[in-house]
DNA sequence: GCCACTTTGATAGACTTACAACATTTTTTG
DNA sequence: CAAAAAATGTTGTAAGTCTATCAAAGTGGC
């Protein structure tokens, strides 16, 4: 009578975060009969939610999050919480204190960046999207600046050869990316102008990040980034299948598990 | 023992909102403890504040409204949401079909955006606000391009040389800016990166439009923008004062009242 | 199919909030 | 100064929420 695994509880969490959208708060008897399951139910919903940072919690309901607005990336953040949690918080271990570094959109660099706005260092981040400079922007010891470029709602990001032209002139000491999908070949990307961002970024950093969970592993979205001999580092949260490890070992890909 | 008239009200208000700046929600036990007045008195003073639409009522308590963003809650702020509305609506008429525009951050643009959004014209818009950004983005019809430079997240714009020399790149039909204050002398404004900013927009433009509300003329913050004869449009809600309104005719600016 | 795990429902008592009607204090105004 | 108006405090009752615990149902792996 229920198809897809943990569907339902997934299918309740992205409606609360559609319908905060619309409405500024929610209210748990209100989303109880909507659903037509029991207030604990949805208390537990919005508790979780709100660990996440998807929504804040009021007494009796629920509140948009700080940044509640920017798109789509918000119910792809729900998504594998755990692991890319586990990631950015790994990634973030990579930064020293006083760097310079390259951050691009997407939901894994998005939880990076929390993790390097609490621990609070002397950093310069450059990034092409306004989730990554949000979630920095708190922090008062962290440098947040952002690239021009063409805005994509959808993505919360900037794309276009403005953005790419800005990234040239600039050289940092790493770069942090995330993917659609990784396979031997190389990671991919789905938004072709979003490739090219990732494509600049790594070309001017003296080390170059891939920040990605297992479960894209395998897949092939649309369009390859770049080799994996042009990356150094992979952080993920499982091991690689074999043929993959043995394509990192070959490309010479340093790879960190995270947890 | 209470000497300015309804001071205390008034008070208590404007810091909720900075509170609800800080914290994405607020709880009417903790208001009535931190103020020490009755829970009876806060519960009005939220719903005061929720009908003009400052903040949104929850259960037990209120959260941010929509517009989180800046919205620089001057003193004003309370009571002005229905006339930058108005402002914002009259000043999106200002822009035909197939334009290049720019717009600055601020309330008051971000209501103009809203409106351009909803009009659905056939634009495209440079903003260094990401505030702006995102009331523009879902219609497909206008495109956006975002300036480079350093991330504020107070304001939620982004200022600085590289917004300056990304800026004069571009040459505009129209410049839409917003200002913390207006007199005879121009308009000025408390950020003085913002304000480099709002010059450079200025300068790039063939039309000049400054959109202010009534409750901000008189009032000089802090660094002048520009003399009243580098703008060409003043869009406003209430007839200005009689010297203000001498030196906008001296100045040859056009004065619109929107409603 | 069995077992561990996750998800959901149910319940009860303690606590918190809402609402409305009325009393009291403070501020404004003539 | 006195009356009118506005703001605030005080109740008491009804209704809603929180926490915690236990039980039931569904799910996934072996």
């Amino acid at each position: 009578m229920n198809r897809p695994p943990q569907s339902r509880k997934l299918k309740r969490q992205e409606r609360i975060i559609a319908m905060l959208r619309a409405n500024p708060t929610v209210r748990i008897a209100e989303l109880a009969r909507e659903f037509d399951v029991s207030t604990e139910t949805v208390r537990r919903d919005l508790d979780e939610l709100s660990e996440t940072g998807a929504v804040s919690r009021t007494y009796g309901g629920a509140a948009r999050s700080s940044m509640g607005h920017e798109a789509a990336i918000n119910e792809r953040l729900l998504d594998q919480v755990a692991e890319r949690e586990a990631i950015g918080r790994y990634a973030a271990t990579l930064v020293e204190p006083g760097e310079l570094i390259m951050v691009d959109g997407g939901s894994t660099t998005i939880h990076f960046a929390r993790q390097l706005a609490a621990d609070g260092r002397n950093l310069t981040v450059l990034t092409n999207s306004l989730g990554v400079a949000a979630a920095l922007g708190p922090n008062g010891t962290i440098k947040v600046v952002l690239c021009p470029g063409d805005y994509h709602p959808h993505e919360g990001v900037v794309t276009g050869p403005e953005t790419i032209a800005f990234l040239e002139r600039f050289f940092v000491d790493k770069t942090f990316i995330g993917a659609s999908g990784l396979t031997e070949k190389g990671p991919s990307e789905v938004h072709s102008s979003a490739a090219w961002v990732k494509r600049r970024m790594l070309a001017q950093a003296e080390r170059r990040h891939l920040l990605i969970d297992a479960g894209k592993f395998g897949a092939v979205r649309h369009e390859l980034i770049c080799p994996l001999a042009d990356l150094d580092e992979l952080v993920t949260d499982r091991p690689p299948g074999e043929r993959l490890a043995a394509a990192l070992g070959t490309a010479q890909v340093v790879t960190r598990l995270a947890e």
